[in-house]
Order: structure tokens, then sequence, then C-alpha cells
RNA sequence: GCGGGUAUGGCGGAACUGGCAGACGUGCAGGAUUUAGGUUCCUGUGGAGAGAUCCGUGUGGGUUCGAGUCCCACUACCCGCACCA
């Protein structure tokens, strides 16, 4: 027997070298065996150690992964360091240290800190996006990128501290000023390198069909990358020999178009500049668009501004008439064409701005109130009317007939637009991927021949970016001056580094064959391992990383590198922890709790344990260390379970025990962990009020718990006798016989109160329990002197007796 | 403003496809053990009422024999956002 008490740091210490020095947590390389990926967002190692986040997410996946081995899977469990980023930068910067020993120092801390909480990583396997070798195969994606296309040069803003003289990243711009020395910021533009996603729109929409992942997540990215089927129609200017062309979702409302809107951005303007009488007005209003951030620029704006372009207007294809044209902020450039026909009738927005400016408001679709008072916007039910063709006939049937008379004149189409914009792939930047692209004055941008891979950063001192938003590499000039890979003449090396996003797009791929030097990962491993199983994460990276990855994913299957174009089957994902008061947790609001503190006072297993007990898994829930006490209260009473052994099987525990074993497999795997773990604590206070259970019931007590909580089950366990650890054993099964019991109370209701309960057995016949509910005492009585209307009997549930 | 979510005891939460609301934990109260405190064990614990009973899942309607669960309208809070034409 295990001692009296149970002292956590004396046992878990003990598993978690006994786990490594077995190494039962590797995956092992027999291809033949049945594979199962369990993944996790790998984290970034920040100076502030391991957040109480973290454990979340962590202790889920290794919860499935434990259950998986213990079922007979070779699983893949694997943990890495996205290591690349801005703290790090700014950190070196201020303390004028390398961010490489930075990192270093952070990454063990983070590993050390993992390890304490015994989660079944395979640490052999471990990846860190800042090592060269890594990004060597980085660098090679970007390369291929490059190859086919998707990777191209444009001009870009930048937000600039005009006081630092840097480049911020938007996390570091408060209210259009700079979070660290409060200097003003404006766009500045820089030439900068872009991948095209949305080349990849249509595909990471479709590849949404076939995965499996929760509702919400599915949701967002398709909202994301926001499909739109439209029509593009062309509107002649007056004053130019040009047209203007438009996207528009609603075709049908052409005839109602009285005006149109330009973005402040449109070229056009210039271009005319010497046909608009007011151009000054145009350029200062302008100006001032520029000066807020696209954010604010669209938020702030609830009340519309603009300015009209005076003496430039446009004509109406369909109705002839010349329409003015306005420049407002409400339009963006990078959205559609940057231009649009202006429905006020018929769209909220244009409303508003056409009741501000007394523009006319034309109805077209009849079917709501008056449109003078407000927009008309429903698009499914409304019947066109003044417009001449078009009228009688449906929204639907309105948008087919307008397009096809437009492609007809050659002045429109039918288009489909997306809301996903190209990735701005740049950073000014040190710590980051190197670019591996040289320019050469005669041959362009030329990619650096894969032998030449990786592209290491250039030692140096001063980590800070150039003065006019450089990047710190472009005053290396020893670095920068090399020779064109292509005609051998003098060259220079692109000084941009890669964004942190890089790294984390395909390094779930590299734990399938981590120490490959030949190739990103063999093709047997990459066969084998993938896609990955299950990968759990933070709703924050919903649309950024997760579609980022997936672009990635589905472009290295185009080219033949890897054999299925989506890399996650599965994908769930956790709620946030709150503090103790509620709110997010903060180093400023000071209600961060250390995962180190709640180890020490409790224990791993206690904190692992009201992790998963504390609430459901995808919602957001307080911190309460009153919650961690009763877990390890919990753990204390399984502790002592091992001085209630009596036998081999206790008959009177055989129906909870099976409900019990059931209950937790079917919650694991549903993520509901919360239940699982409430499901073993009335257990183990069925066992308690038995007052002894059997040595076998307390083994598969012990199997079941072991994912949660590992280190005490194992502890447990070995003190029974067992010569393998817990972890080995095989998940216990559950005879379905004996997961429910034999009869049960249920309740009689009169007119859907309850009045009376009866003991039944589960398979009584409904005509039987009938019969019981009605010649029950207390039910006699509500019947009394009423006439029974009907009965209706739920075969093992409940009977309603409905009476006038 | 748009999109997504959430709302149940003092607190965190549970409730399968509509079928006994409040599992499990915490907190609180009482008891046992203990010199005492703590620990541990046992009992009780949604509200009102002496009681039979009545009232209770954000608000107001509705469907149903029966609604936390379904429908309509609303309110509050949280998350995301690129006014997406």
């Amino acid at each position: 027997m295990a001692q009296e008490i149970y002292d956590p740091a004396s046992v878990e210490k003990k598993w978690q070298d006994r786990w490594e020095d077995s190494g039962v947590f590797h995956a092992k390389s027999d291809f033949s065996l049945p594979k199962y990926y369990c993944l996790i967002e790998f984290p970034y190692p920040s100076g502030n150690g391991l957040h109480v986040g973290h454990p979340r997410s962590n202790t889920a996946m290794d919860i499935i992964a434990r259950k998986r081995r213990m079922e007979g899977y070779n699983v893949l469990f694997p943990i890495g360091w996205d290591a690349f980023g801005l703290p790090t930068e700014n950190f070196a910067i201020k303390n004028n240290i390398h961010p490489a020993i930075v990192t270093k120092k952070n990454v063990d801390h983070f590993r050390e800190q993992l390890k304490m909480l015994g989660f079944s990583f395979d640490y052999t396997r471990e990846v860190n996006t800042t090592d060269p070798e890594h990004f060597k195969w980085t660098q090679w994606i970007f390369l291929k990128l490059f190859e086919r296309g998707l990777a191209y040069k444009t001009e870009m803003p930048i937000n600039f501290c005009t006081q630092c003289k840097v480049g911020l990243a938007n996390e570091e711009v408060v209210d259009n000023h700079c979070e660290r020395c409060g200097g003003e910021v404006i766009q500045l533009v820089k030439s900068q390198w872009m991948l095209k996603i949305t080349d990849y729109a249509q595909k990471l929409l479709d590849g949404l069909d076939d995965v499996d992942f929760i509702e919400r997540v599915k949701t967002q990215q398709r909202n994301w990358i926001g499909r739109s089927e439209g029509a593009e129609a062309d509107f002649q200017l007056s004053a130019a020999p040009e047209k203007l062309k438009v996207f528009t979702t609603r075709p049908d409302t052409l005839f109602g178009a009285t005006y149109m809107v330009v973005s402040p951005e449109h070229p056009y303007i210039e271009k005319y500049a010497d046909r608009i009488s007011n151009i000054e007005e145009v350029r200062a209003y302008r100006k001032q668009a520029q000066g807020k951030s696209e954010f604010e620029r669209t938020e702030l704006n609830k009340d519309k501004t603009g300015v009209r372009l005076e003496g430039f207007d446009a004509v109406n294809p369909v109705t002839g008439k010349n329409i003015p044209i306005f420049v407002s902020d409400y339009v963006l450039m990078s959205y559609g064409t940057g231009a649009i026909m202006a429905v006020p009738a018929h769209d909220t927005r244009d409303w508003e701005f056409a009741t501000k400016f007394g523009l006319p408001i034309i109805e077209v679709v009849a079917g709501g109130e008056d449109v003078q008072a407000a927009a008309y916007t429903d698009s499914a039910n409304g019947v066109l009317v003044n417009s001449d063709f078009l009228n009688g006939l449906k929204v639907p049937e309105a948008k087919k007939k307008i397009t096809q008379y437009l492609e007809e004149l050659g002045i429109g189409k039918k288009t489909v637009n997306y809301k996903l914009r190209d990735w701005v792939f740049s950073r000014q930047r040190y710590w980051g991927e190197p670019i591996p692209l040289v320019h050469c004055p005669k041959c362009g941008w030329v990619p650096l021949p894969e032998e030449q891979l990786p592209l290491k950063l250039p030692e140096t001192e001063n980590f800070k970016p150039g003065e006019n938003g450089e990047s710190p590499l472009a005053g290396l000039t020893e670095w920068i001056n090399t020779t064109c890979p292509h005609c051998g003449g003098p060259a220079q090396r692109e000084t941009d580094t890669m964004p942190q996003w890089a790294g984390s797009s395909w390094y779930f791929l590299r734990y399938m064959d981590p120490h490959n030097h030949e190739a990103l990962g063999s093709p047997e491993a990459l066969a084998y391992w993938g896609p990955v199983d299950w990968y759990n994460g933070g709703m924050e990276h919903t649309t950024l990383h997760l579609l980022y990855s997936r672009f990635w994913h589905h472009f290295l299957y185009d080219i033949g590198v890897v054999p299925y174009a989506e890399p996650y089957a599965k994908r769930t994902s956790h709620g946030m922890i709150l503090g103790e008061n509620g709110e997010k947790m903060s180093k400023s609001r000071g209600n961060v709790v250390n995962p180190d503190d709640m180890v020490n006072e409790y224990g791993a297993d206690a904190f692992r344990t009201y992790e998963m007990f504390m609430g459901a898994f995808d919602q957001a829930i307080p911190w309460s260390t009153r919650g961690v006490v009763g877990c390890r209260r919990f753990l204390d009473r399984v502790w002592k379970l091992q001085s209630m052994v009596q036998g081999e099987h206790e008959a009177a525990l055989r129906v909870p025990l099976n409900k019990m074993v059931k209950k937790v497999g079917e919650d694991f795997e549903a993520m509901k962990f919360n239940t699982a773990i409430a499901a073993m604590m009335a257990f183990v206070n069925d066992a308690y009020a038995v007052g002894h259970l059997g040595k076998e019931d307390f083994k598969v007590l012990l199997q079941v718990l072991n994912p949660v909580a590992p280190h005490i089950c194992e502890e447990l366990w070995a003190a029974l006798g067992e010569k393998t650890m817990v972890c080995q054993s095989k998940w216990p099964v559950y005879d379905e016989a004996y997961c429910t019991e034999q009869t049960r109370e249920i309740a009689v209701q009169v007119n859907g109160k309850v009045r009376g309960r009866i003991e039944i057995a589960m398979d009584t016949p409904e005509e039987e329990m009938k019969a019981l509910a009605l010649s029950d005492e207390k039910v006699q009585a509500f019947l009394d002197g009423k006439q029974v209307v009907k009965v209706i009997v739920v075969q093992g549930k409940i009977v309603n007796i409905v009476v006038k």
C-alpha cells in the first residue's frame, strides 16, 4: 500500500521521470499500426511563462491522447515553440540581448513548466520555428509559393510612428498613437511581399464541407472568406471617356441607383483631378480619411460623411439619367471595385447617406414600408416596380434578368466577390525568417537555390528597425550585398522577414518527421500521420492561423508534397479562463493566476482536474481557487479508497461502476470533461456509502481517472502490485447490461404537475404503467371529481394524466 | 452598425432527440471525531409557507398533455469585425 497521506510533491516528480525514462509517450515510426494524431496549438514562449489558459487545451488533448494509447493507437502528441515574434524582439532591443538567447531561456522555462504538469508529449519531436533546421523548410515553402506566382510585391501601407521612426504592428497602435512613446502614427506606404491567398478562396470554402470542425468555427471561416454573388456594372462617366465599374449584390435595384460613391483612394480622382472643380476639398477629405485606420474609419463613422465630386457625374446605364458621384470613406478600396452604385431605397447605409445629403430615394422593390422612412432591404420577397422591363418580377428573377441584360450590352457581368484579402507577408523586423530572395538589377527578384537554405539571420548587435520603417536587416550591407544566383552579377538580399504566422502555418507537418534533412517530411511519414485527427485551440485563432495554415496545406497538396488537401480532420475550441473577478486575466488587472503556485500548493493532478472540471469546455469561465481545493479533496478521497479495498468485485457497485465507465468514455469524446469528472466523483461517493470496494473496481476507476490525474493513478496502480503502468493498460470496457438500474421511480403528473411517484421496472409495459399511476393514492386525490380526458405514458419515464 | 455566442440557487455549473429543474463541486448551517483550530466523516441546503401547497431557468407572448429545451418579439452581457455594397 502507498503512503497513508497523499503527497503530490513526492508522487508527481517520480512518475514524470519514469514516463520520460521509459519513453512510453514516444510516437512509434511503425506505419503498420493504427495511428492517432492529437494536436494543440504550440505555445508562444513568452517571458511571463505558462498561463492557466495553456493547461486547459493541453490537459484536454492529453486526456484524448492518453485514452487513445489505452485504446491501442500509435499516438502522436507533440509539442513545439512558436518562437519568432514581437515581444521577444522588443525585449531584446530594450535589454540589449540577442533574441535567440531570450527565446532559449523562455523555451526552457516553458518546457519545465509543461513537464511539471505531466503532459504526455513526445519531447523527442520538439520543433522550434526559430531553429534554422526548421525555418529552412519555411523558406522552402515560400520559394515554392514564389515559383508558382503566389508571392508578389505591392505597395501597402504600414503603421509608422513619427516619433520612434519605426513601423508598428496594429497591436502597438492605440487611438492612432504609438503605444510606447505616444507619438502620432501615420500610414506609410511601402513595397511589401504579399501571398495570394485569394486564389484559394473557393478551395478554402469548399474544404470546410469535408471536415469535422465545430459549427462556430466553420461559420467564422466562411464569413471571413465572405463569398458573395452579384454583378459588376459599368457606369459611363459624363466628363471623361471612361466607365466606373461597381460591384453589387443587388443588380436588380439598378433602376433605383440615384448616385454613386467612390472610395477616397479611388484612382479616378487623381486621374481626372483637372475635371473635378472642388478637387482641393476632395483631397482634404481623403487626407482626413487616411489619418484613420481602416477600423476607425469604418467604426467611428456612424454619421456618414462625404464630398461630392463637382462637375464629374456618371450615367445610370438603364435609366440614362445623370447621377452625382460622391467620395465617402464608408466605401473601401480593398473590397469590390472601390466604387458602389447607391440605392438608398434598399440599402441602409445608402439610405442614411442620401437622407443626410438630400438625394432622391426611389422605390424599385415593393413590399416594404415607405422607403422615404427607412430602407427596404428584404431581397427574398419583394417585387420590382419603377423598373421598366423588370416590373412585376421577384427579386431573384430580376437579378438574373438584369445581369443578362448587362452582359448582352457588354457593360456588366455576373461576378463572385470575396471579402478575403491577400496576405501581407512582409515584416520590417529582425526576429523572423529571412525571405530567401535576392534582387538583381538585371534579373529582378531571384529565389535562392534550395541548397543555400536555410538563409540564416545575420549576426548583429542592433535589432532596431531602420529609421524609415525599414527592416533592421537593411543596415547590414555585408549581409545584403551578394551575387545573383541567376547571372552571378552583384545583387542585394531582401531585408524584410516573414510574419510569425509563417512558421505556424505548417509546424504540425514537421512533427511527423522532425529530423528529416532531405525534405520537410518523408512522403511515408506525411501519408501515415496526416491529416491531424484532432486539433484543439483558441477561438482567437479561428480565422487567421486556421485559414493561413489551411491555405499553405492546400498549396502543398497542389504541388504534391502532402497527399491530402485539408490538414485538420477535426477542430475544436476551448473557452477562455477569466480572472477570479470575471474579467480577462491580465497583469494590469492584477488577477493573473500562476500555474506554478497551484501545482506547489495542490499538486499537478488537482490543478489538471480543476481545469477540466471548472465548467463547459467551450465556455469562458472565471477562475476559482476554491474549485481547485474541491478537486484536491476528491483526489484525497480517491487516495483513501486504497484502504477500503475488499475482495475483487463489490456487487453493490456493479451498476454504478459500469454506468460511470460508460459515461466517462462518452463524455471525454464529447469534451464534456466536467460531467465525466462529476461521474467519477459520484462513483467515489457511492463507494464511500457502501464502505468498501473490490480491487478490480478500484483498478477500473484508476484507469478512467488516469487521463485526467495521471500521477496519483500511477502511484495507486503500482501500490496494488501492478508491474506495468496504468497508462499502458487497456481502456476498460463496460457491460451494457449493467448500465441501467433494474427499477426506477418515475413521476406521475396530473395536468403537467407532479402529483405522485411510482416504482416500476424499466420494462413495465405502458398499459401497466398507466394502471399503476391511476391507482396511486396521492394521484387519486387529484382525480377526485374530475374527468380523465387522456393519459400520456412514456415508457420508463413518465405518466401524465389529463383531467377536466 | 454587422456577425457569432451566452443568460439556470450565494457562486461554478448539470439536465440525452420536449418528459421528476438544480447532478457534481463550492459556499453556508448543524452534528461526530479533536484539548482547540485545521483536517476528515455524516446530515441538511432554490424561494415563500406551520402545513397541505404555491412560486421558480433574463423579460413578454405563443405552440404542447407537458417547455430551461421549440417558435415570435425584446433586454442585458461577452467575443469578433474589414460600414463588405
